[in-house]
DNA sequence: TCTACCATGTGAACGGTGCTTACATTACAC
DNA sequence: GTGTAATGTAAGCACCGTTCACATGGTAGA
């Protein structure tokens, strides 16, 4: 499948069309993703994209994906290792903020049903998850791993979304 | 403008969109709603919805604002009038049930960008906000009741999407 | 080096979509 | 009864996702 193949007519398409895909959402925070002005962001005919993803939702998943990536890494930048509530406060912000910097890209991400086929987002969801599990372990040694994780991420994952719907103002109360 | 008219051509036309798009939303769990696939429902030409709706969001916003009389009633059935962190607990679950059990409504609900133009829309979700505000300050009356609603409605919120996306199981630690 | 092959990109086409515009019909006011 | 405004229809536009037959060009094997 070449997955990061060299470069052949275009040179290196599958990457290009994710990246056409990125700037698109940038820009015009539509969330609406056309493949075709994917397609025609990276000047390339309309069914050109086909020869790397399945479908349209295959090509969402890979944005997805880094998506997630970059999440992880905001969120690492925000406190490398947090180990007290404080510092899961601050993550917590990180994560809001990463949903109102980059709402169409966070929606793509949280906004539609995950298609399991895509591994590639599977394993990127999974690492997420592993780490908000991680850091409420280490900064509640003595709670429930598993309904802490889930609640903190369920608070942090809510307050983005209703932040992104325009139900909150700029009072952040995540004091956790 | 009649919002309620009675019957012309078709008999309440405008009411009978939003039935047949609730009616199509449960069927087929695609929250994919197509205009002319509601008025195809509806045994109208494609254009008639027109008359009605200036465009698919605000028929879409109608829908919505259903879901919101809907899900309020809901939570009103499950315990009417909460005091308890119990019984706070309770409407937190009828929250999320209410999100698995008709997931492709709450992601019209709460999937995109909400239009500020729909006022019975904007009516609707400020009825669950203030709702939630309620019950918060009853439960905890030494709270801050701003911070406290927020903090609920996020937690419930992401619960129910974090659930709708596959991100959880059936293990359901609302101990909030 | 020549050739055959296969990966990649193109162009046209199909059915579907949201939306507009011109036209037909129907209910109500006078 | 007649006129008028509200309502529904038919046709058409541009766009969408997707497919298919075809063109192109890099690479492997002789």
């Amino acid at each position: 499948m070449t997955k990061t193949g060299a470069a052949y007519h275009h040179g290196d398409l599958r990457a290009a069309l994710v990246r056409a895909a990125l700037e698109l959402l940038e820009e015009s925070g539509a969330s609406e993703l056309s493949l075709r002005g994917v397609a025609r962001r990276a000047g390339v005919a309309p069914s050109a994209p086909y020869r790397h993803y399945p479908d349209r939702d295959a090509l969402l998943s890979a944005v997805a994906a880094v998506g997630y990536r970059e999440l992880t890494e905001k969120l690492a930048t925000a406190h490398p290792s947090p180990s007290t509530p404080d510092d899961l406060a601050a993550v917590a912000v990180a994560y809001v903020e990463f949903a109102r910097q980059r709402p169409a890209l966070f929606r793509v991400m949280f906004g539609g049903p995950c298609d399991r086929d895509s591994s590639e987002r599977a394993a990127a969801t999974a690492a997420v998850s592993a780490y908000v599990g991680a850091i409420a372990e280490r900064a509640f040694p003595q709670g429930d791993k598993e309904a802490l994780s889930t609640a903190i991420w369920a608070l942090v994952h809510g307050l983005a979304f209703l932040h992104l719907d325009g139900k909150l103002d700029s009072s952040d109360p995540s004091g956790v």
